[in-house]
DNA sequence: CATTTTATGTCAGTCTTGTTGACTTTCCAA
DNA sequence: TTGGAAAGTCAACAAGACTGACATAAAATG
């Protein structure tokens, strides 16, 4: 019992068991763990948690980024999310500026103490992926990313291959 | 300026920028997000979370597995998910024997009702990677699992890949 | 100019799902 | 046979999601 349509490759319609699938759903599951595990560590020295490291991450991909933006990309409640950012304002990790333009719009921008962080935790979970990377090699990394994008909802699909400009 | 090594395919040394990285990253994120929607939509409806989804899914894979099982490949405490447990066999979608030679064991089964509900996770989720695998197409599949594979601590390498007896 | 809408934030309370600590029951080995 | 290890349960607590109600201030609209 094979599992490919017979011409074997491309574009072809595939035969999936649903073993086959358990696997890659298993796999997810697995592989998302340790996706988190090291930030996690980082994290917890710190007492912060991962919804932190989310907050960080996107203040530093978009500098100036509003609340309202980071509650469409983060998607939870805002009073969730404000919870995390007024923790993290406190400790000046996060500088939150009155809007130029629109004075009730909160621009948000990592401290040098924040860019500390982002970078420690960046660093460590970009370590694993490069590592993974190098081991799959090339043509898988291009499967996965190709697999991931279907797998998410479109509208993320869009904001992940928008703004890679900076550096 | 670009990203991959000159000979541009097979096993040889990636250039990986941090910016290719964190693309990887966020497909990470988005995708993992999208994975688990569609089950938390059905365990919404019936009081249930993501733990218990995670719970029938491994008591499925392994009927009879005891607690001690489930905690190596969960990786929470037994107090958390005993918490879980306890809600499932109140509920009657789990069945749990005092084990037949250790008596301090408990082995798990899913009960009818549990295997009904269990039927309905699985397969919104694998409905969505089906899709997601068919966008894709074979070769992406298999960078996708191997990039995964990667990823994952691998302990958990092992137990993806063992057991897929049953069907 | 008055009213409505939008953006942000606060407060209170709930739920899920992690955590640690204390405990019981059972098994096994000294 | 007794003492410790192993398996599982119970109690209490914390993080971080959620909802709903409300306050404030600015912008947009009539």
């Amino acid at each position: 019992m094979q599992n490919r349509s017979p011409s074997g490759g491309g574009e072809s319609l595939l035969f999936l068991t649903d073993d086959q699938l358990r696997k890659g759903i298993e796999a997810m599951f697995f592989a998302y763990r340790g996706f988190t595990a090291d930030p996690d560590r980082i994290l917890a020295k710190h007492g912060y948690g991962r919804a932190h490291h989310r907050a960080i991450h996107f203040v530093n991909r978009q500098p100036g980024t509003t609340v309202n933006n980071l509650l469409d990309i983060l998607g939870v409640t805002k009073q969730s999310l404000n919870r995390v950012l007024r923790r993290l304002v406190e400790d000046k990790l996060v500088d939150s500026r009155v809007g130029p333009h629109d004075k009730r719009e909160r621009h948000l921008y990592l401290t040098e103490r924040g860019r500390v962080l982002e970078h420690e935790l960046s660093e460590a979970q970009r370590r694993r992926m490069r590592a993974a990377y190098r081991a799959a090699g090339p043509d898988a990394v291009q499967g996965f990313r190709k697999v991931l994008e279907q797998i998410m909802d479109p509208q993320m699909r869009v904001f992940l291959n928008t703004m890679s400009d900076r550096s």
